[in-house]
DNA sequence: ATTATATAAAACCTTTTGGTTTCATGTCAA
DNA sequence: TTGACATGAAACCAAAAGGTTTTATATAAT
């Protein structure tokens, strides 16, 4: 429910803490109060920070008796997978041009090297 | 030089009007001015942006004549990437579970399923 | 029944963010 | 040399982010 989240996956991990408090969720789940001891501040900015990451779907919590256990949700993750993957290409292609040449020595490889200049070098109009 | 840096990827990341740039970016190098011309924001907004994503190195800008192109340099998403990877055992062994039962029909896979208890079901001390 | 625990919710505060407008500067073009 | 263009830099502003403290409520334990 609810597809008009203030918060989503990107904004959600920016900050330090919360990035740890996925971190320790990650071994398990915790209470806001066991969470709150691995920080320096207070337990009501911890709470904060567990609905910022809630509201992204990246933690659920549940009551549980007089407490309320948080897990780790990592699904939304996939989001930001596949906006890394876009990216992927443009860097691993320094690398993936070395393993083709070094992988075909009866070739060139001066395809994949022209396809390189089309995305990253400088174009022909520039001037220098 | 500078290891003071005030923004890291995942700030810079976390603002869609810079993950925009960095995807108009991924095509070639571009002025400012042309940047500007993709949103309904000020020259000066966007420039501002684009010191941010500098500052976390995911772009360089180069004087050529009286205009600034920027260019993508994606490799700080790397930082992201290592980051992401620690996260997938946990979304992924659903599915790795199944994968490795289907691809291991003499076993039993009892022992990744064991793993993942550990880490990411109730704890036995839970009360219900 | 009483007290201690675990959290929720609200009010408040300071700094950061994301934007604007204005003014100054360097460069290209006529 | 005189504009036009592309940017840089500074001052300013409103809203959001990240905290705090205070007050209230539900559950557990004695």
């Amino acid at each position: 429910m609810s597809s008009a989240e203030k918060y989503d996956v990107f904004q959600a991990i920016a900050d330090p803490t919360r990035r740890k408090v996925l971190q320790l969720l990650s071994e398990g789940e915790l209470p806001i109060s066991e969470i709150t001891s691995h920080f320096s501040m207070s337990r009501t900015a911890v709470a904060k920070h567990l609905h910022i990451l809630s509201e992204a779907e990246l933690v659920s919590g549940r009551k549980i008796g007089r407490e309320k256990r948080f897990r780790l949700q990592p699904e939304p993750l996939t989001e930001l997978k596949q906006w890394l993957s876009f990216y992927e290409k443009f860097w691993d292609n320094k690398l993936s041009i070395l393993k083709h040449v070094i992988e075909n020595p009866g070739e060139d490889g001066l395809k994949v090297i022209e396809k390189e200049n089309d995305t990253q070098m400088d174009k022909p109009n520039e001037i220098t």
